[in-house]
DNA sequence: TCCAAAAATTAAGTATTACTTAATATTGCC
DNA sequence: GGCAATATTAAGTAATACTTAATTTTTGGA
């Protein structure tokens, strides 16, 4: 976050444009802007959000939330986050994330014997995804029929499809979980 | 950003955190918060900072950035698709090909003990890979420096890095591998 | 080298609004 | 019912986002 101001800057010399154009494209006074790069003021989400649209990027770029993203880093098995679990005995972590051109996003299901994924995934995204049963086995349900996935099988399908995760056995399971988006 | 109280709400109760512990740990009102979840009020860049961190979530995710980011078949571990091997201990297996929009692959890296992958991969791929170590340990080299996964670690990097993998132990280790490339 | 126009910065003041306090309403539970 | 926890609302304040206008720096052409 400190280092808002130098990528407002450096994205908007990469476009070749100046503040005074910045300015009048967003509404805001030139002054503003020149403060907000020198981390004199700061902007408010609105005003970040039209500067970031305009400048053709993300106000998560410009406070640098994908920095650590998009940087080569390498995730330990207990490193991984934790998201979100569900009343159905499935937990959701977060394995990476890699957001730079198109999105790739790593997911590991933890399930529970019996557990469902259910409610765990709002998924509006496009693209197509993978998944890897690490320890166990699951069943995939998708629109036109179960699979069964036994330990180390693996299937295809699309970000569109419905579909749901279950764990129709009596031992734990994992499930890697490779989601890649398009924009 | 119209439904970023929603947003914020959702992701609370989802980790069934009442508005005054997130208040608190927050540092802000628990009124502020209430007025923000109903779109009454909006907070500064620093606010929706530390909301986001405690949520552990992003400010990219909760103002929507990430919305439009977010022939089936079972392969089983047996039915692995063997590619080709080299002559310095790795092969190369397909585990699933997806290719309707964007193009999804997935390999399976097999590396005896001292195993380098060399020349198994020709990459020309325009996108983004994922490698997870499903069993033993693997070093993959970049171009900025070696990282080392242990067993169910796993990272991604962009296709058109240079990218080499090894095996440095004395055990057989297991590579998944996935491949997002754009047309 | 100088000059003029453009671009960028700074200072100071204003106005918006983020945020708090405190009181009120709602929910849940024994 | 009644207490406790949780959530909402109203009103006021304080912080700061933002503007105006003047100053400085940079740029490019003769």
């Amino acid at each position: 976050m400190e280092k808002l101001g130098e990528r407002i800057r450096k994205r908007r010399e990469h476009l070749d444009i100046t503040i005074n154009t910045l300015a009048k494209s967003t509404g805001i006074s030139p002054s503003m802007l020149s403060q907000m790069e020198h981390g004199k003021a700061f902007p408010s989400l609105h005003t970040i959000k039209h500067i970031a649209d305009f400048l053709n990027t993300s106000v998560g770029e410009l406070i640098g939330e994908n920095d650590t993203l998009s940087a080569n880093r390498a995730i330990e098995w207990n490193d991984r986050k934790f998201v979100k679990k569900n009343s159905y005995g499935a937990s959701l972590y977060l394995l990476a994330e890699h957001r730079p051109q198109q999105t790739m996003e790593v997911f590991m299901l933890e399930m529970e014997p019996g557990a469902t994924s259910n409610d765990l995934i709002e998924d509006k995204r496009n693209g197509q995804e993978y998944c890897f049963v690490i320890e166990g086995s699951i069943t995939v349900s998708l629109s036109d029929r179960e699979y069964i996935l036994s330990e180390r099988a693996s299937m295809c399908f699309f970000s569109h499809d419905f579909k749901q995760f279950k764990n129709n056995t009596s031992d734990k399971s994992y499930l890697l979980w490779n989601i890649a988006s398009i924009k």
